[in-house]
DNA sequence: ACCACTGTTTCACATTATGAGAGCATCAAA
DNA sequence: TTTGATGCTCTCATAATGTGAAACAGTGGT
């Protein structure tokens, strides 16, 4: 579900069958998470029979399942047995847990880490520490996407994102995540500069209503941003003072990891490296 | 992952590309979780170029992340954004929420869902609550995977599972999950029977040292296993009569819910159904 | 300079996937 | 009962699609 058409869409031949199948898997979204033949068909513009084909192999495997009783398919356990193995094999959530962990306890709020996902052009909650305080606290599941254009934790990410893609971003449809707060081009285009010169983003309930949040990207050894790290708390504990205190803690901490990942060239972080 | 190779390995026909995409895909698990094209050729028997294309794509999408430093492939964001999108459309786990939570709160102890994947003849970790005690608590994480012959989330689908099937499994070769508890077909075989009579499973440390646990499974209209619920707790917490006063909550919950999926004919689940 | 290790590209070939269409269930309404 | 929806599967002539040996191209170690 990349806002921008992934990348070039790739030319790689010799897999057309391959690029029909995972058509077929990203159709089930929260959206529409269930399906029949004949609806994937239309919308995938495949033939019937192809599609079946597909489909019963997906069930065979267990990425897709069938439910009797609707008769419509379903993602099936084995895709959340993949989804599971990758988790478990991120480095980068090893990485980061101490970082993290410190971050959470040092501001309280709910601290989590994401990744940037090139392909798809999104950003995925990769590992989260809920508040520790009573009462309201924000909480986003592991494997949750953000769209580039909104939020704290996605923000810096497309801060340090080369100019053109930037523009294919700003350019595309920007469908509100919080329906209150329709994004603004141009006032996103300034904000990008000022992410990129105080070293963190700010965000009032651009995800969720009542949400504000601050964030900061860590970049790998090209200078490249790999992901960002996040603060996100209700909106009546983020004054001013917190919103700085806490930008300055992300920022510093995504520094660290950046050294962390990458050597030596991540200490030229904070400025504006593009 | 399975144990019984996948049913009849499924003679699906013109899907020969799909399949050396997922079996490389399964390639990337807990005991080696990076790979080169190279390494994927050798085990998965497939020509260089064809590993090449088939990877690049997966890259290209996002389930497989190429790392320069190493100049190793691992699973990519994209996998587990999917898990999450599977997770998220489960209708099971939103069925099954509030039994689970009662079972929390009354026994105290960490409660789970799993289901049974027909595909790959494992039992995943579906949804978990954990305990409320405080020091020592079992902990799982969704999505894990345990097979078929240890552990009292398992024990009881096995035993749901018709006969033939079981045979298949207890021929099959049975790593122990728990190295110190070497699995033992006869007394699996002699236990599934008093798992079906008494209507739950109980498990000594057959999944983790320390950790002992009941569980029960649910079925289906046709009274197939559909998954299971399970209470894992620390060893000195399980009394016999506490492992006999859990093991009937189990079962009595894993029936309420065998009722809510399948309506009539799910109230016959005690007995030994086979 | 060499070897061992990555991954990529090519291109003649036939295996492999294609997809229209017929077929077969099931369900609801007529 | 018939008709007309829905759902999924199968067949088979066709050629497009994927194949894979081999040559090429980087990189790092000795």
């Amino acid at each position: 579900m990349g806002i921008v058409k992934s990348e070039q869409d790739q030319n790689i031949r010799g897999v057309g069958l391959l690029h029909k199948a995972f058509q077929i898997l990203e159709l089930f979204s929260p959206e529409q998470s269930s399906w029949t033949q004949v609806e994937i068909g239309r919308v995938a513009d495949l033939p019937r029979s192809t599609v079946s084909r597909l489909v019963r192999y997906l069930c065979a495997r267990g990425y897709l399942s069938f439910h009797e009783r609707t008769a419509r398919y379903t993602l099936g356990f084995s895709a959340i047995e993949l989804g599971r193995r990758a988790q478990a094999q991120l480095d980068l959530a090893t990485l980061a847990g101490d970082i993290l962990e410190e971050l959470a306890q040092r501001t309280r709020e709910t601290v989590m880490l994401t990744g940037f996902n090139r392909a798809t052009f999104d950003v995925v909650c990769l590992a989260q520490i809920p508040s520790q305080h009573g009462g309201l606290r924000v909480y986003e599941t592991i494997g949750a996407t953000f769209p580039l254009y909104a939020g704290a934790s996605t923000k810096p990410v497309l801060a340090h994102l080369p100019d053109k893609i930037v523009e294919r971003v700003l350019n595309a449809p920007m469908p509100a995540i919080n329906p209150a707060r329709e994004p603004q081009p141009e006032l996103l285009r300034a904000d990008l500069d000022v992410i990129r010169q105080r070293g963190y983003a700010v965000s009032f309930e651009e995800t969720y209503p009542g949400v504000a949040g601050v964030g900061a990207a860590f970049l790998g050894p090209d200078l490249q941003p790999l992901g960002s790290l996040a603060i996100a708390a209700p909106l009546h504990r983020m004054s001013e003072d917190t919103i700085e205190q806490l930008g300055v803690a992300v920022s510093n901490a995504a520094r660290v990891l950046s050294v962390r990942l990458g050597g030596e060239a991540a200490d030229r972080v904070g400025g504006g490296s593009r």
